[in-house]
DNA sequence: GAAGCGAAAGTGAACGTTCACTATTCTGCC
DNA sequence: GGCAGAATAGTGAACGTTCACTTTCGCTTC
């Protein structure tokens, strides 16, 4: 579009003051604070700001001041499903003046690394918060640069940020499922490079050790709908659990489909539970009980951290509850037949 | 982490060029190409990088060249539901040699505009991909700056971007359920305020039209399974519909659960269809008939049009389609006892 | 009425690169 | 041996800001 003679050039402070009749040091003071200033020489700097249509260019700031102003969040693409994470983090950078970006990143341990070290010392961000893990000492490896927030609990496998690998509520789930009555457990888990599907397995065995119940054992599964329904599939007729422990809602789901296709009701035979609070959760037949998360709150505090490493405002951090249980109707007294479908939606 | 004193300078271009005993130039070459270099001079080079943890400032380098290599692409924060268009953007630009970021926009159109403006202008990016919709005239207030590519049917109501505006489906789901034999429908529609609800609306009365289907109106909704629930459970029982053209999946399974409790069967009395392919659809009693949109395809398009109009190469767009209609258990003809694959549900 | 002071404005040098030149060295050829 | 021409390297000026000073001016104050 742009001919390629003269790049279009903006205008410059220089241009503004020669405009104004005021030496450029001058325009930089109206910009800074717009104080200090006779108020004819504010007029004629506003005029001549609206006749150029001047910005200022905020590279060469910048490069100036040693401060950009702009916060990286680097996250695998896989992680933006969670969305509502994000938003928590753009919401708190918003509030301590901070343009906070999106970067992902993709490959090895060792080209994340190398990825989030450039960006960080690439003077083009002033903080970098990663919430890909990176190789160990990276730390070291900074020249006192751009902080570096590592998320301290990522795992390995880049999928899962500290407070969301906290698993205490299928603790919750299972101590009111016994309570109920239920002895017979299946977990399906999820994929476990996952660090939050191997915690969610091991508050599950856990659970199981300590409240003395039967685990006819864990299901390995990839998150999916289908390593639900194959679980089920799966199960001896003659020992089957009461209640299933399942990753996330795709795969409770997928428990249930199984469930019904072998002749199964929920949660007549079978209570089922989920994880995350998909929002079709609460309109399938049966809803069904699951576990919300609350991202916001976590992304907030994750970009809160960060924002102190770079010698930001302390803002407040969400500390409310991070994960909620929610009982629908998935989940029942064992050995009861069905409530009628009517019986309520929550 | 940082004290502070001395704000940690990085090493710059000069302090590499006197420990190799060069000018500062011949590094700014080593740089650029590492051509046209004596090997001598090159490993000596090497030798200063290593030694003082050299990397470049990208943001003096782009103050020079007026190039920053970076890309933005900005985007409601509602819209990052659409993570797959995100995903699809952040590829093309990778193969451009660009990086993407993501920026969040808030607040009224007017306030928008100025930000993406700003952003624009700012100097820090080469071009703005704004899937928000802005003040009209805008291009004319750019001084041939960073390109900024206001996705073209993006809505009022910032929510939707060309492509997911294609209602066409909903003309192929009425064609095949009135195949069936369906001869009178119920559409629920999603927020008004989306070009995309409003599309699928305009194309379901169309099809009403031209098919000389009878319609028994068409809910309001708002994209939530409550008012698919709702708009069920309002309607007249001596005038019942046999389908269902449901906004999104969320509303469909709503209509489900409605049905449900009218006691109605899905597909038997009532076939139903959602949109967006949800994950749990696959698993639900019955399996939802819905629309699958080639969100990657579209994010990717969107940025190659960005590409193009910031003079980057002209990469191979998607051209394969857009969308496609996933038939599944929720579709039938109408009045048939439903094909229980368990009778289970009741 | 001159010294003192504060407000307002100006001057020139940085920030870390690359660009556009110019200088030097090497090579091969007559 | 001298010279053209390429290959290699160096010099200084940009890029658009802000920082650290300095200057100017007008007003008190004694």
């Amino acid at each position: 579009m742009t001919e390629h003679s003269a790049p279009a050039r903006r205008p410059t402070i220089k241009e503004v003051a020669r405009l104004a009749g005021v030496s450029h040091q001058t325009v930089s003071r109206y910009l800074k604070s717009r104080q200090g200033l006779l108020p004819a020489t504010l007029e004629r700097i506003d005029g001549a700001v609206e006749e150029l249509g001047y910005r200022p260019n905020l590279m060469a700031r910048s490069m100036r001041t040693r401060r950009t102003g702009r916060l990286a969040v680097v996250m695998p693409v896989t992680t933006f499903n969670h969305a509502r994470l994000l938003s928590g983090a753009l919401a708190a950078g918003h509030e301590a003046g901070h343009v906070v970006e999106v970067v992902s990143v993709e490959g090895s341990t060792a080209t994340r690394t190398e990825r989030v070290l450039e960006l960080a010392q690439s003077g083009q961000v002033d903080g970098v918060l990663s919430l890909t893990p990176m190789a160990a000492g990276i730390e070291h490896g900074l020249p006192e640069g751009a902080a570096v927030v590592v998320s301290p609990d990522f795992d390995d496998a880049m999928r899962s940020i500290g407070e969301l690998t906290d698993a205490s509520p299928v603790t919750e789930l299972m101590e009111r499922l016994a309570a109920l009555g239920h002895r017979r457990f299946l977990h399906v888990a999820g994929d476990q490079d996952w660090a939050s599907a191997r915690a969610r397995k091991a508050a599950y065995l856990e659970a199981v050790e300590r409240l003395g119940l039967e685990s006819v054992g864990v299901a390995e599964g990839d998150w999916s709908g289908e390593s639900g329904v194959e679980a089920v599939m799966r199960l001896d007729s003659d020992r089957l659990p009461t209640a299933v422990i399942a990753a996330n809602d795709v795969v409770a789901s997928g428990v249930v489909r199984g469930a019904h296709e072998r002749g199964l009701d929920v949660p007549g035979d079978l209570s089922v539970t989920g994880w995350d609070d998909n929002e079709l959760c609460r309109f399938l037949p049966p809803s069904l009980t699951t576990v919300r998360i609350n991202l916001e709150g976590v992304g907030r505090n994750a970009v809160l951290r960060l924002i102190k490493a770079v010698g930001g405002p302390e803002l407040e951090p969400w500390s409310g509850p991070v994960t909620q249980v929610i009982w629908r109707e998935s989940t029942a007294p064992p050995g009861r037949p069905s409530a009628s479908p009517s019986a309520g939606t929550r």
